[in-house]
DNA sequence: GTCTATACCCAGATAGAC
DNA sequence: GTCTATCTGGGTATAGAC
C-alpha cells in the first residue's frame, strides 16, 4: 500500500472515530509515518482528503439497483423470503469494514456538511422510501394486502425503525458489538417487517 | 437580562446551530457584546457553558414523570385519546425554543461526548421504552392486544419510528419548519401508534 | 516524495489596570 | 465586571533543500 492510499485509509479511521474537525493533518501524518508536510503531495488540502472519502463512499452505495421484476419474483416465494432478499443486498454492502466506518462519518457530519446532508437525504432516506412505496403498492396489486391503506404512511413506519437502529448503532453504541449489530439488524428489522406487514395484510395471507 | 444569563442564552443558539467544537469564546462575547476576557468573570472555562447548558436540560427534562394510574385511565378511553395524551407531555417540553435547541444539540455531540450519550441512551431511549413495555403490558392484562405478542420488540416497533423522525428533523431539515415538525410529529406517530397497535389487537377493540 | 523550517492564523485562557 | 494586552499552543499550509 502506498502512503496515498494509506493517508486515505488512516483519515476513515480517525474522522470516522473523532469526526472531521477533531482530527489535525498532523495526526493524519503522524499515523501513516511521515511528516504533515508529505501530505500535501497527495491531497492538496485537509478538505481534499475528505471529498475523496466522499466520492468513494458515494460511488459504492450507488450502484446496487434492485431490479423491480427480481422483487416482485421474490415476493411470490413469501413476504419474509421477499423481505430478507432486499436487506441482504443493502447489508453486504454495509458489511465491509470501511463502509461502516464511512457511514458513522457520514451520520456525524450530517448535520453541518450540506453536501453529506444531502446524499443522506436523497440517496439513504428519500430513495429507499419511494422504492418501498413501489413496493408496497406491488403488495396490494398482487391482493396481499388492503387496499385502503396509507403506502406512504406504511413506508416510513416500516422503514424508520431500521434507520432509527442505524442511528443507535453509530451515535450511541459504536464502535462495540460493530459485528453483533449487523447481525441483530436482520432479525429485528425482519420481526418488525413483520409487524408492519401483519397490521395491513389481507386474511388468509402469509 | 444579565450578560450570564447572555452567555448562557447566546451559547445555546451558537453550539446548536454549529456545534461545541464549531464555536469560539471570542464568537459568543461578539455576540453577547463584551469581550472575551470577560467571559471568564461568568464560567470557568468553554467546558463549564457547556455543562450548565447540559445540567439545565438535564433537570427540565427528567421531572416530566407520567404516573401509571393515569396512563391506566387515559387507556380505558380509547387508545387513540390514551396515545395523545402521552405524546402531549413529551411535546410541551420540546416546544420551548430553548428546549428545541438543546435538543439538537444533544444529538450532535452524542457521538462523542460521552455525558450526552449516556443521559440519551438512559434517558431518551432506554426510559421511555420500558414506560411502552410496561403500557403494553396493561393492554395485556386489560386483554386489549394478544397475548403471544412481543412487548420489547412491540416497543421498539412503535418508538423507534418517533426517535428516527426527531434524527431526521435535527440533522437533515433542521431549522427549518421547527414549528411544522412539532405539529405533524403528532399527527405521524399517531398514524404510526394506530398501524402497530393494529397489527395485535383483539378483534373487535378499537 | 520526503524532509526541515517557518509563516500565519485562531484557539482558550490569564494578568493586571480601571 | 469589563477592559487591553499578552501568553501559549495548536491548527493548515507553503518554500525550498535533498
Amino acid at each position: 500500500m502506498n502512503n496515498k492510499e494509506k493517508i486515505f485509509n488512516v483519515s476513515i479511521d480517525l474522522f470516522s472515530q473523532y469526526g472531521f474537525d477533531g482530527v489535525s493533518v498532523r495526526q493524519i501524518a503522524s499515523e501513516v509515518g511521515i511528516k504533515e508536510s508529505s501530505i500535501y503531495n497527495h491531497y492538496s488540502s485537509k478538505q481534499a482528503i475528505m471529498n475523496s472519502i466522499l466520492d468513494y463512499y458515494v460511488e459504492e452505495m450507488t450502484n446496487d439497483e434492485i431490479p423491480l421484476d427480481q422483487a416482485s419474483i421474490n415476493l411470490d416465494k413469501g413476504f419474509d423470503f421477499f423481505y430478507k432478499a432486499g436487506c441482504d443486498a443493502f447489508l453486504s454492502k454495509l458489511k465491509e469494514d470501511k463502509m461502516m466506518k464511512i457511514t458513522r462519518l457520514f451520520f456525524i457530519e450530517s448535520y453541518h456538511n450540506e453536501e453529506v446532508k444531502s446524499f443522506l437525504k436523497k440517496s439513504i432516506i428519500e430513495g429507499p422510501i419511494e422504492g418501498w412505496m413501489v413496493l408496497f403498492n406491488l403488495m396490494k396489486s398482487k391482493k396481499l394486502i388492503k387496499d385502503d391503506c396509507d403506502v406512504r404512511q406504511l413506508s416510513e413506519s416500516f422503514f424508520y425503525y431500521g434507520m432509527f437502529l442505524l442511528y443507535e448503532h453509530f451515535f450511541i453504541n459504536y464502535p462495540e458489538d460493530d459485528d453483533k449489530f449487523l447481525e441483530d439488524f436482520l432479525t429485528k428489522t425482519e420481526k418488525h417487517a413483520r409487524t408492519i406487514f401483519d397490521s395491513v395484510k389481507i386474511e388468509g395471507i402469509k
